[in-house]
RNA sequence: GGACCAUUAGCUCAGCUGGAUAGAGCGCUGCCCUCCGAAGGCAGAGGUCAGAGGUUCGAAUCCUCUAUGGUCCGCCA
């Protein structure tokens, strides 16, 4: 159910050359080949489902490989005779220092600790740009993310929807996509009708006549400012005016103030957009005509009555013949209008012309990042895309789910009407953007997630974003140490440091979580899921604070190790690695790396 | 009536697209801190992975059904 192509989610996991267990896969791959040579194995093997993985359980080895279980049956041998023969060879490398055949017949290997070493000269070498993939194979993708009507300021829900968008596009970019982040006005509809008239009572306002705010309006505060610049701009003019006589020009003007207020709000959580694409700018193209011209040379659009929608009976339905969309034969479940009975469009029809213009702007994969309550919309728009791409252009929906406020462990709840509107500005102004990003990112996106307001802010290793970056920080930390003792910890010196050093169960753990990275960006990265750099990180920074803590006791295991420079390069160089690893995290969820925390 | 998502330890959640004895934090139990790296550390208890079938060497993971919760279901966007 990938929603990658077959190009980029496919079996070559020998891409990533940073990729340990990439290589070691290769190793084996190899390895296979040669016994096919000699005649140990039968001809024809298809080698795509072996898989080199960390084992769950330590204990097992450093890592396993599936490869005999799985080429058992197509070779018709017993898992163990090929898991032997496989373990004997391998053993012959020189990063193989075991190779035990365990349970139905895994191989669990165990790599010589250079291997684990030599990790912390490539992320010294390389920076944050270690792990960066090459599965993306510099696909065009674009992301859609927040599209908030431009009605008002984005409250919490847009929040973790421009958070979680950006931190995808984010990932993809650095797993070798070439992303386009994306933004949809939705200008076009009734909605900024009814945002012009609440800035025109605004307006009013300002010209100091009493207004009272009916049923459909916006009473929101944010507009009084929009109605006080609206009378800057035209003075009077529009007092005692009819609707026709100020409707369109108040619209744009308020639709241009509210994409401001939108644009600032994303800019205060660090969201920068590529594209902010505008609906109304697809009327009068022939850009909706085209795309539904699309659909009905494909036999996909004709006249007809829809069923009236079961369970829940609306009192004034009745049925009328509509222009439909087929979408029946692309997986939906019912067939969508695109037409109103009074012939104009549907909502859907500009969305199918947007979806349109990207599958022409050439890209090879497209998605949306949606709020859960869009989730009825998803097989509609899966449909057109598959329509209008022939199923070329995968179309991958992603929904955010709703966040739940809370302070002093106190729920709040939010609503439009009662004024008690929880906005991003809120949430940034009180936690910042790095703890809002940071902890919008610690759920899966289609878990309901809690943010509450206190629990962000402490500092314990209940907290995510605090245990990360005071990770970050300590390493800061000791490099200023370093410094002060007069030890030289630029990359490149600490890159040649004697990092055979490093021979201790806790440096080596460390070292094997580092090494992760690479194949956790692109696991992250092909199901579209950031939070996993998330947790990582949460679990790389418990082994740093796990090292560190046996510091306390142990102290050869300090980084900084008196009167041997040499010996506080090689570990320094492996806590440095550690800081950059997080740096390179923390980029992807778009969160600052903390120097020092106070 | 139907669609989509969720259901894993007392609580909040991970679980690397099918691997071995299912993990983390909190909470709980026990131990550890005069100082040198404790805004803590070490150890332990705690599970019918909602339930029932199925697929296969092997299932928390894939399929079917059931239960519970959330979101949604014609001309609103």
């Amino acid at each position: 159910m990938s929603a990658l192509p077959a190009v980029i989610d496919g079996r070559d996991k020998r891409k990533n050359p940073m990729n340990i267990f990439a290589q070691i896969r290769e190793l084996i791959t190899t390895t296979l080949d040669t016994m096919v040579q000699d005649g140990t194995l039968p001809d024809g093997l298809n080698f795509d489902p072996i898989t080199a993985e960390p084992p769950r359980d330590a204990a097992h080895g450093d890592m396993a490989t599936n490869a005999a279980m799985v080429l058992a049956k197509p070779a018709g041998m017993k898992p163990r005779d090929i898991a032997d023969a496989l373990a004997a060879k391998l053993t012959s490398d020189a990063r193989i220092t075991s190779a035990e055949v365990a349970g139905p017949g895994f191989l669990n290997l165990r790599l010589a600790p250079s291997v684990w070493q030599a990790v912390a000269k490539t992320v010294l070498d390389e920076g944050t740009a270690f792990g960066r993939g090459t599965v993306g194979n510099g696909l065009k993708v674009n992301v859609e993310y927040v599209s908030a009507n431009p009605t008002g300021p984005l409250h919490v829900g847009h929040t973790r929807g421009a958070v979680f968008g950006d931190a995808l596009a984010s990932l993809l970019d650095f797993a070798g996509f070439d992303v386009t982040r994306e933004y949809y006005i939705n200008d076009g509809g009734a909605q900024v009708d009814v945002l012009a008239r609440s800035v025109y009572l605004r307006y009013q306002e300002a010209h100091g006549q009493e207004v009272a705010f009916p049923d459909g309006t916006y009473p929101g505060d944010y507009l009084i400012e929009v109605g006080e610049a609206l009378k800057a701009k035209v003075g009077d003019d529009y007092l005692d005016k009819g609707e026709q006589y100020w409707l369109e020009d108040v619209r744009t003007f308020a639709t241009e103030k509210m994409m401001d207020l939108i644009r600032s709000d994303l800019k205060a959580l660090g969201v920068e957009m590529d594209v902010f694409y505008s609906e109304k700018s697809l009327y009068g193209t022939g850009l909706i005509e085209a795309a539904l011209k699309d659909l009905k040379d494909k036999g996909l659009i004709y006249e007809g009555v829809l069923e009236p929608p079961k369970g829940k009976k609306p009192e004034d339905w009745e049925p009328r013949e509509q222009t439909l969309f087929r979408s029946t034969d692309h997986g939906d479940d019912v067939d969508r209008p695109v037409m109103k009975s009074d012939g104009g469009w549907t909502y859907f029809a500009p969305d199918i012309a947007y979806h349109y213009d990207k599958v022409q702007r050439g890209f090879d994969l497209l998605i949306d990042v949606f709020g859960a309550d869009h989730g009825g919309y998803v097989k509609r728009m899966k449909a057109a895309v598959s329509a209008l791409s022939d199923g070329k252009v995968p179309l991958d929906i992603k929904l955010t789910q709703l966040v739940k406020l809370f302070k002093n462990g106190e729920p709040f709840k939010m609503s439009k009407r009662a004024g008690t509107f929880v906005t991003l500005r809120d949430v940034v102004d009180q936690v910042g953007p790095d703890v809002t990003r940071f902890v919008m990112l610690t759920r899966k996106n289609d878990a309901m997630l809690d943010f509450d307001f206190d629990k962000v802010l402490e500092q314990s290793r209940e907290n995510p974003v605090f245990y990360v970056q005071y990770a970050h920080a300590r390493v800061a930390s000791v490099l200023r140490k370093a410094a002060d003792a007069g030890i030289a910890t630029d990359d490149a010196t600490l890159a040649a440091a004697d990092l055979s050093l490093l021979d201790h169960d806790s440096e080596l753990l460390l070292l094997r979580k580092l090494a992760e990275w690479p194949r956790l960006v692109e696991t992250a990265a092909r199901t579209n899921e950031p939070h996993r750099v998330a947790f990582y990180l949460y679990e790389l920074a418990g082994d740093f604070h796990g090292l560190w803590n046996k510091g306390n006791e142990v102290t050869s295991l300090r980084f900084i190790q008196e009167g041997d420079p040499a010996t506080s390069q090689a570990k320094i160089a492996l806590a440095r690695a550690t800081a950059i690893v997080i740096a390179a995290g923390l980029g992807i969820l778009g969160v600052n790396p903390a120097e020092e925390m106070r």
